[in-house]
RNA sequence: GGGCCGGUAGCUCAGUCGGUAGAGCAGCAGACUUUUAAUCUGUUGGUCGAGGGUUCGAUUCCCUCCCGGCCCA
């Protein structure tokens, strides 16, 4: 049994201290010792739960059935300007249960725009607790759900009645929905939540910011014309139930959770606190079904292909390495699913995409995550020039659906405005070698010459790897020198050979590919070009790239027999082109930051300074971290 | 890899030119039957990122390290 705690009975006697009065509660259940960390406030949770449990209330209950969203609820009660409309009314009620003829009682004086006398459906609403407002023998409880963004809306276009009312606007950017509970609906439940409990196993309220409730109960509007759900008890359920009890607490509400680092290593909290970063990862699913819909509306097949690989090949870049046991061999996790893609074209199906991580082994930056997720898409009897107009239907199209337009907010300019990128227009076309002459104020004659592009690169301050051949100093200087120019959407064209080992050469131009590559916001979004698809010329380019191998170039493919075998089969000319997921999403969400648009970014390894009463347990956390389970 | 900035209560942040720390919110106790970041009264809570050095004394000064952010390569 627990012990019970000392009531403070005496206001002028010493504060008992509450701490340890918790901490003899959770002791004796051994339920402290499961903590990452001990501190007050979990202590005084943990004895909540054990409190319920005393009171015989099932602590972690799941047999609450919400009827409907918050979302629904206010489109219920808040129908708009077509409210009028018979038919929407009859579509908004259906779904809810019979009206309970008893009403809640009206608002004293009425708001002057409240809705006419009605019976109000009953509803069961869940959600967790972001706000709770006791005044003596009534309490206020805001919740949240999943239907947040859409309860944001409801409540801006209240907000906008109120004002064209004469009346006080409400705080518009509220995400929750609040339920009111009159202690005379149920005083047992009231009094155990929000009341003193002397008796009890703890003697405070024992809900808490952060907990998982659900109500039932009537619409109503209170005096200052809040839209909220009065609880009331049905057929003597609780009017208010706890549904989850949180030990941990949230972060405040008034300024929230900014640090960038705990919000990525808890993103759980992040989203439950962030409804902007909700609507983020809301938005990323929109645009990975956009990106499905649009393929497969055009006949591309979706697929999916190895993503350990024995050979490195479909992009320049160093891999992460893992082992099979079993077969005692290396495997490389993917760099890129280009090779097996295409070799599906050969197969014959001539229109494929994947959608799916790749791993890169490098440096972590604003807009490199190790693992990123890449859109690759295949089109036999296209070219290049094909994929650019379908490319830009494709971005063009996302725009519209997931910003509702194509002029998408991107960063801000020098004055603090909004900078706005416009997906509309025809995308601008550059060649690398109007780019150089350009930007780098190369003259026409010097384009070729790798000497005076090394030495004009040095003059710039830009770094150029010293293996690098005359195609990668022209690549590497102009993506240096042209990236801040590339803003408005720009399609960069005309690539060399040097550097695109798997593209088809320019049929005007030998040491050139048809190659482009789509530049918004001053990033790579996209890269694709006519493949090779000549199994000789396959064959000598990887060879071109095993001697790069050999010069000291740590991002080169391997030969990959297995894939020329596939071109001496034959492959129908085609045209290929990669996405970058993550940064597209980075663009249509205005995020400047791939962090953000990855729910669990890369991170370090956490150091915790958790500790329990047996000892710190920041060696097993990161134990648990470290891929130990491939044993 | 280099430079700069940061890590203080559950959260957001002050502060200490060296004398073991404060606020708001959250929490706890009380009042309050329609609140809106409710209000009012009282109050608990911190190995000041980790380790070492200097010192009578370090959260503060010095060194090393860990984690993060920004910029550069």
């Amino acid at each position: 049994m627990s012990q019970p705690v000392a009531a403070p009975q005496d206001q002028t006697a010493p504060q008992p201290d509450a701490a340890p009065a918790a901490a003899a509660i959770a002791a004796a259940d051994g339920l402290a010792g499961t903590l990452l960390e001990r501190n007050t406030l979990m202590l005084q949770r943990l004895a909540k739960v054990q409190a319920l449990r005393a009171a015989g209330v099932v602590a972690y209950p799941n047999d609450f059935v919400p009827t409907h969203t918050a979302a629904e609820a206010l489109r219920w009660y808040l129908p708009g300007s077509d409210a009028s409309d018979d038919a929407r009314q009859r579509q908004l009620l259906e779904g809810f249960a019979a009206l309970e003829p008893d009403s809640p009682p009206a608002a004293d004086p009425p708001p002057a725009d409240a809705a006419p006398a009605i019976t109000s459906p009953r509803v069961a609403l869940a959600g967790r607790v972001m706000a709770i407002n006791v005044k003596g023998k009534v309490a206020f409880v805001r919740i949240q759900d999943r239907s947040a963004m859409e309860v944001l809306q409801a409540r801006q276009a209240e907000n906008s009645r109120r004002i064209v009312h004469g009346m006080a606007p409400r705080e518009a950017d509220a995400v929750t929905f609040q339920l009111y509970f009159s202690r005379e609906m149920d005083p047992e439940t009231f009094d155990r939540l929000f009341k003193a409990n002397p008796e009890g196993a703890w003697e405070g309220p024992l809900i808490d910011v952060g907990d998982i409730v659900g109500g039932e109960g009537l619409f109503f509007r209170t005096r200052t014309g809040e839209p909220s759900l009065w609880l009331r008890s049905f057929d003597g359920r609780p009017a208010l139930r706890l549904l989850t009890k949180a030990i941990r607490p949230l972060p405040e509400k008034f300024h929230g959770l900014s640090d960038k680092e705990t919000r990525h290593r808890q993103r759980y909290v992040d989203l439950a606190v962030n409804p902007e970063v909700r609507q983020v990862f809301y938005k990323r699913s929109q645009i990975l079904r956009g990106l499905r819909n649009f393929l497969d509306g055009r006949g591309y097949v979706e697929v999916e292909t190895p993503m350990m690989h024995s050979i490195l090949g479909g992009a320049a870049a160093r891999p992460f390495r893992t082992h099979h046991n079993a077969l005692d061999m290396p495997l490389f996790l993917r760099i890129a699913p280009e090779l097996h893609l295409k070799r599906l074209v050969v197969g014959g199906i001539e229109r494929v995409y994947e959608i799916n991580r790749n791993f890169r082994n490098e440096g972590l930056s604003q807009r490199h995550n190790p693992e990123f997720t890449m859109l690759e898409f295949y089109r036999a009897y296209a070219t290049y020039a094909d994929l650019m107009e379908e490319v830009e239907a494709m971005v063009r199209s996302l725009a519209q659906q997931v910003c509702g337009g194509t002029a998408v907010p991107w960063g801000t300019l020098e004055d603090g405005s909004p900078r706005i990128i416009d997906l509309g227009p025809a995308f601008a076309r550059v060649t690398i070698r109007d780019g150089l002459q350009q930007w780098a104020n190369v003259p026409a004659d010097q384009l070729d010459d790798e000497a005076y592009l090394r030495a004009r690169a040095e003059q710039l301050g830009v770094h150029i790897d010293g293996h690098a051949n005359l195609g990668k100093v022209q690549t590497e200087l102009f993506e240096a020198i042209a990236e801040p120019h590339l803003v408005q959407p720009t399609f960069v064209i005309e690539y060399p050979a040097d550097v695109s080992p798997l593209a088809r050469r320019s049929d005007a131009n030998p040491r050139l590919v048809d190659r482009f590559e789509l530049y918004i916001g001053k990033i790579e979004i996209s890269n694709a070009f006519s493949e090779l698809n000549d199994p000789v010329d396959q064959y000598q380019r990887f060879e071109a790239q095993l001697a790069d191998k050999a010069r000291g170039d740590e991002e080169t493919m391997d030969m990959d027999y297995d894939y020329v075998r596939a071109l001496e089969y034959g492959m129908p000319p085609a045209a290929g082109c990669g996405i970058g997921v993550d940064r597209l999403t980075m663009l249509l969400t205005n995020q400047d930051s791939i962090r953000e648009v990855i729910l669990f970014p890369h991170l370090r390894p956490e150091v915790s300074a958790a500790r329990t009463p047996d000892g710190p347990v920041a060696a097993e956390v990161s134990a648990a971290a470290t891929p130990a389970k491939a044993g």
